[in-house]
DNA sequence: CAGAGACTCGAGGAG
DNA sequence: CGAGTCTCTG
């Protein structure tokens, strides 16, 4: 039984018990990932289950790829035939099979964020909404709630029926919805809930499919929404062998829908669910491990977990209070230097923040000190302008129904069609429910648009060649590197010469050099395929343990990974717990907050850092914060704290008690209307009073209003009329 | 229609 | 401070 070898009592029960649903609690560190490998190989080796059967989701691709690897090792050929995925690929998979059922072509294009939110302002213009009472990102984060909650526009709309703000929302909704449906094109969302409306609406798929998957597995199980929840019961039912891996500790995408009530009620929700807790650690030190016990006890409503190790006591955890974020980063970068040059590597480094906006400053100083590292998740490669740009392109060779995508480049590079022919061409197409391919494509009906119609007519013909093209070329690569070519944009950027434009030249060779990447190793070389790839890869699928770099990502981010030193930076409150988590005033969202500290703690291996800055910039200004309460629920003697500084010392206390930013802003607010200007600005006059100004004369003071430290004096001069002064600049006499 | 410059307003986390 | 939008001019 060399499968069972080396695995501790309760692993082991977590890879005999095949049978029936199965719940493994496993904390931080426990080997779970060795646990669920060897579960998949004995699945394969000893029960003599076929590879295809089993389906095992996990959170990212790169876990995914991990794991196959892994299995394929302890049980030689076959774990090719495993599908292993994120829930976004595996839907994906099942949607290119049987999408047509539901009235989309098996060539959708799948929209990110950005645009998601292109469509929303589309929706909101035509709805004739204020995009100041509708803001963008709160639309979708409502479409994208109910989404994953499973609720469509119409259910939607009937639920928020006599509620003013609801029954526009509900208009937006079932608006963007059906921009998605006539572009052809899905949301993230949409991926998982059309692959249960499949289900649903299609038994004989989902039995096919149920029949298919006689073992599922679920990675990360506290981190699934309703959606997934859902997909996965229903895959599930027929064969009912379930198991699902989480740490309702660990908890930490609540925001974008997770359920946490999904890990907490399995056992409920699954009849004669057994469960196995793997609570020992083979990761941290005992006094990481101590840290993390002591900060997730304060969270309520958790399966009780209590983690424990074999493993060394380690050092205490380090605590540094600085400056500002400029201190921070100069004190972690130096310490990593300091020990890289006692021979440590750089890759054993991992430096953690809350937002992404916080990552600038560290990389400044690791840049100073020449250190390498491999930053994660701020803009992600696919996001940038040039390369969205010739993603465009290729959707809409792909799915010429696209019109977002073909918006976005029928005129780049600029080939003098403008607004005002774009809009016409749209209001034509929607009168004649076309598309508006279908509209420039036509020779007829192109040929309304007066001059613009040659132009109209030789981008649709460029299309066209592009699609031809795209049917003939053997690799995406080939494709690509025709387009480039035959639309101009490559032309236009080396024309254009500057700093910039050699960059984006830079970054389109990259892509280009990741098609060929995508040539090389896929199975089969489709366009469709090579945009559901780019489509859903993760930045952090891209880590590579090898490379000798220090990593910077957000906690989310760090989630899944362990580095021997961590530094968690930026534990101020507004910060580290967020604003957001603070104003709410919900209790949960504080909780979330901690249990993602918690998965930052223990990341680490060896040894843990902390630091907190008295002062950031926040919109180009100093804003001053207190210390985390998140520093306060570490056990004292856990901590070195280094340089004992009194935080408040270098300070006026009044400043740094105004800490969060909700509270700045109230304090802002409040120096503009109540506080009385500085006391070398005094008025001698009133309202009604006469004033004599050196220049406009005598007028007659209208009104007096705080500006910042100043007066704003409006006075109406008989000659001049009315003008709006600085009462400290304009030096007004009163006339009595 | 395109480009430059002024202007406003707003920041969380991710596939 | 910086992205995105608006407005003005050639």
């Amino acid at each position: 039984m060399s499968l069972l070898e080396g695995l501790n009592s309760k692993q082991k029960e977590a890879v005999l018990c095949t049978e029936g649903p199965l719940l493994i609690l496993a904390g931080a560190g426990s080997g779970k990932t060795r646990a669920l490998t060897h579960r998949i190989a004995y699945l394969i080796k000893e029960k003599g289950v076929d590879p295809w059967r089993i389906l095992a989701i996990t959170f990212t691709n790169k876990a995914a790829r991990e794991m196959r690897e892994r299995v394929d090792l302890l049980v030689g050929e076959g774990a090719e035939d495993i599908w292993v995925s994120t829930f976004h690929s595996a839907c994906v998979r099942i949607l290119r099979n049987d999408i047509e059922k539901l009235g989309y072509n098996r060539y959708f294009t799948i929209y990110d964020t950005d645009d998601q939110k292109a469509l929303i302002k589309e929706c909101l213009k035509e709805l004739n909404y204020n995009e100041k009472n509708f803001p963008v990102s709160g639309v979708l984060g409502e479409i994208s709630r109910q989404k994953d909650e499973l609720i469509n526009p119409a259910e939607y709309e009937k639920r928020n029926q006599g509620d003013y703000r609801g029954e526009k929302y509900a208009k937006i909704y079932k608006l963007y919805q059906k921009k998605l449906e006539s572009n052809n094109a899905l949301d993230f969302d949409d991926i998982i809930l059309k692959t249960v409306e499949l289900f649903k609406f299609h038994p004989d798929v989902l039995e096919y499919y149920q029949n298919k998957f006689q073992y599922i597995l679920v990675d990360e199980y506290q981190d699934t929404n309703t959606a997934q929840y859902k997909l996965v019961s229903l895959l599930a039912a027929a064969h009912n062998n379930i198991c699902v891996v989480g740490d309702d500790d660990q908890s930490i995408y609540g925001w974008r829908g997770a359920n946490i009530r999904n890990i907490l009620d399995f056992e409920k929700d699954f009849k004669n669910a057994r469960v196995v807790k793997l609570e020992q650690n083979y990761r941290s030190t005992k006094v990481i491990l101590e840290a993390a016990n002591s900060v997730i006890k304060n969270n309520y409503g958790r399966k009780q977990k209590n983690l424990w190790t074999e493993n060394e006591q380690g050092d205490l955890i380090e605590l540094k209070c600085c400056m500002d974020e400029h201190d921070e980063a100069e004190y972690v970068v130096r310490e990593i230097d300091k020990q890289a040059k006692e021979g440590r590597a750089y890759k054993d480094f991992a430096v953690l923040y809350r937002t992404n906006a916080q990552s600038r400053v560290l990389e400044e100083h690791l840049v100073r000190y020449s250190i390498p590292y491999r930053l994660f998740g701020s803009i992600r490669f696919y996001e940038r302008k040039e390369i969205k740009d010739i993603l465009a392109y290729l959707r809409v060779i792909l799915n010429p129904n696209d019109d977002l995508s073909l918006k976005r480049i029928i005129n780049v590079p600029k080939r003098g069609i403008g607004a005002t022919t774009i809009s016409k061409v749209e209001e034509f197409a929607a009168a004649n429910h076309m598309n508006l391919y279908e509209v420039i494509r036509d020779r007829e009906t192109v040929s309304m648009f007066g001059r613009a119609a040659a132009k109209l007519k030789e981008f649709a013909d460029l299309i066209g060649t592009l699609q031809a093209e795209a049917v003939q070329s053997k690799s995406i690569c080939e494709l690509m590197e025709e387009l480039l070519i035959r639309t101009g944009y490559l032309k236009e950027l080396e024309d254009e010469n500057t700093e910039e434009a050699r960059d984006r030249i830079q970054n389109i060779r990259e892509f280009v050099s990741k098609a060929a990447d995508y040539d090389k190793n896929a199975e089969e070389i489709s366009l469709a395929g090579f945009l559901e790839e780019v489509a859903l890869v993760a930045d952090i699928d891209n880590y590579n343990e090898g490379d000798n770099a220090v990593v910077l990502m957000t906690l989310h981010s760090a989630k899944g990974l362990e580095f021997p030193f961590v530094f968690i930076t930026g534990l101020e409150e507004g910060l580290f717990p967020s604003y957001m988590s603070i104003q709410s005033g919900r209790e949960d969202s504080i909780e979330e907050e901690r249990r993602l500290y918690y998965v930052g703690i223990t990341r680490a291996k060896k040894k843990l850092y902390l630091t907190y800055a008295n002062a950031r910039s926040f919109r180009g200004e100093r804003v001053y914060y207190r210390v985390s309460r998140f520093i306060e629920e570490l056990p004292k003697e856990l901590i070195k704290q280094e340089e004992v500084k009194k935080s408040s010392d270098s300070l006026p206390e009044m400043r740094v008690k105004n800490a969060i930013w909700q509270q700045h802003k109230a304090y802002e607010a409040a120096l503009k209307k109540e506080i009385p200007a500085p006391q070398n600005i005094s008025l001698d006059f009133k309202e009604g009073d006469l004033v004599k100004h050196f220049k406009f004369g005598i007028g007659t003071v209208e009104k007096i209003s705080h500006a910042g430290a100043d007066y704003e004096v409006t006075v109406t001069f008989p000659k001049y009329g009315q003008k709006k002064l600085m009462a400290g600049l304009a030096n007004l006499k009163a006339v009595h």
